[in-house]
DNA sequence: GGCTTTTACGAAAAGGTTTTAGTTAAACTT
DNA sequence: AAGTTTAACTAAAACCTTTTCGTAAAAGCC
């Protein structure tokens, strides 16, 4: 159906190699035939399979991405990000979603190997706690980029945001506004993100004095309005009196800026919160959310960057180099924080 | 690198081809061997090359999406709705950004066609109003889905919402609840979802008899809350007693209650809004914004399964057929555009 | 037992590109 | 003029799978 060097080649009465070579700009094919049978493949709009053409050269100028979710707007923007930078190198994204499964997340990497990607970049389901399909594909010579979701134990390429960080400046933040019970809406045990950013908030607590209080920690696994609603019904049976909250997620944080609302608590004189992630909704509310940013856009463009990096080198052993690459963490204070009115 | 059909022929002492046909379950192979070989294939994780046998079946099992952007509540579920259905029947998509230029959007359709995607699904960047890349498509006999920005002059399986009863809804929503003057803030003139929603508004003023009048309409090429905001500070200067609004999209609606807010009108008391798309902030800022519902999932499916039901069919002229779905619309009803208090 | 049918497997071509290793003719040496 | 370079092009193999067409042996038939 569509046209192949063979026809090029026979309508320009030269031979397919010719013809290839003058695409790639061989220097044994004289200039006239070049712009001759550039010519003409412009016109008739020829362009080689990329298929065969993978069998010899065994790059397909694909990338496979591996998402838990796509619904959620940071990872909105990391795809967003790294499809619209791989599209400026000539590379194109297959995005699978996991849904937060490690069953589909280890097909998926599987079926990427078969199509013989030139890449992998994941970020792991929340549940996934074995390796070996991570392994698998260093194994298999794939560049493998992990990112935001990482797993330590896994020798590869990781781009993370300062998760610690992160945890340390909203609760410092907390603190510097004069709170002096904080609560902390936590995401799942497994995690790394999640584990990092719990430990920054203890470490901001423990450098202001402030007593940690394991039951002023919840665990909202899902990551929904619900959770933080609900999570903030749960805790305020038992301590009416928190004066500042940090959630896992902006959105965990709004959900329980509603329960507080609803409870009659003003935000942020009775209580002030932070949530992570700076979602486009959190500037919209009222009060405005303050945040952590999350730059999606600048992860993706590490991520890719650092792909990019990678082709360039020897090749060989450079796909199987652990190395952790850290994006800053940025406080975003607004309303729902600022107890003293010295900021914004 | 990869194991191939001859290392699995070699290491069982058969030919190449007995393997390819025990894998596919050819029944001219006996069922020892097939037994035989498919425990070894399984115990070394072989998997036949994708690119090899594309060059014989013509059949990629890629799906080429091309969105206007991603960073979009709405193609964002369209997205992960086409993702994991597509998942489920063992395809894979490529995900492209047009990032609203006709440029790119033209460049990588012909990207995907050198790919061989067996299908692709287009959502049309704002200004595209050139359609030979388009035909070039349908040309090439590959599957075409336009969804949601479509253009009615290809002749291609067409997924949309029903964006003129959509405005007309919206519009007698605003009108039921007492609204005499009411004022829209459209899309681009181009987009045929922003003429049909507009068309619709138009119809629902005529159907109440309340004259139309075209300086109650504001063009909003952005579809950004500063849009919205900058809209109405615009609007309210000639027309101080606009008592409601329907925005071409729940961000630019906010964008208006935003600025309704600041210019001390109540909402809805005041001025009743509606939006459009309902996207996650919707229900979630103060008052709750009223809007259509524009179901992302359930239009991805539909494309989806046409997709599928395309393949099913006899093929050749089963792709070039012009024939457009229509997702219906729905009403939620939320604070913002509740003056009368009986729903809710 | 001589014939046909069935069973189980293999050879080889096709699919389109890239690249190595030529080949020919012209141009250049001395 | 004989030999060497250079320029411009080509043949053919390789990449890996699928599928058509064969072939050989075993089984079935009367």
């Amino acid at each position: 159906m569509n046209l192949t060097l063979k026809d090029i080649a026979q309508a320009m009465g030269v031979s397919v190699t010719t013809v290839s070579k003058a695409l790639k700009d061989y220097k044994d094919i004289s200039p006239e035939t070049k712009t001759r049978i550039r010519a003409y493949t412009e016109k008739v709009n020829f362009r080689p399979n990329a298929h065969a053409s993978f069998l010899r050269t065994q790059k397909t100028r694909l990338i496979g991405l591996v998402l838990p979710r796509l619904k959620h707007d940071f990872f909105n923007e990391i795809t967003e990000s790294i499809i619209c930078y791989a599209a400026s190198h000539d590379y194109k994204v297959i995005v699978l979603c996991s849904e937060e499964s490690y069953e589909k997340e280890k097909s998926q990497i599987k079926e990427l190997l078969q199509l013989n990607v030139d890449g992998i970049f994941i970020s792991v389901a929340k549940n996934t706690n074995d390796y070996t399909h991570l392994k698998q594909v260093i194994k298999n010579n794939t560049p493998l980029i992990l990112f935001d979701r990482t797993v330590k134990l896994v020798p590869s390429l990781q781009v993370v945001n300062d998760d610690f960080e992160a945890g340390f400046m909203a609760t410092e933040h907390l603190i510097k506004q004069g709170c002096k019970k904080i609560v902390h809406l936590r995401g799942d045990l497994i995690p790394q993100i999640s584990i990092d950013r719990f430990f920054g908030y203890k470490k901001a607590l423990e450098k202001h004095n402030i007593p940690f209080k394991k039951e002023l920690v919840t665990i909202c696994s899902e990551n929904t309005f619900e959770e933080g609603y609900k999570g903030v019904f749960n805790l305020i049976k038992k301590f009416p009196d928190v004066d500042g909250l940090f959630a896992i997620t902006d959105l965990v944080a709004i959900g329980a800026m509603g329960a507080f609302k609803e409870l009659g608590y003003q935000i942020p004189k009775d209580v002030a919160i932070i949530g992570y992630s700076n979602w486009l909704i959190s500037s919209l509310i009222t009060p405005k959310l303050s945040t952590i940013e999350q730059n999606g856009n600048k992860m993706g463009k590490q991520v890719m960057q650092s792909f990019l990096d990678l082709q360039n080198t020897d090749g060989e052993m450079a796909t199987s180099k652990y190395q952790r690459l850290i994006i800053p963490s940025r406080l975003i204070p607004r309303t729902s924080s600022m107890k003293t009115t010295e900021l914004l």
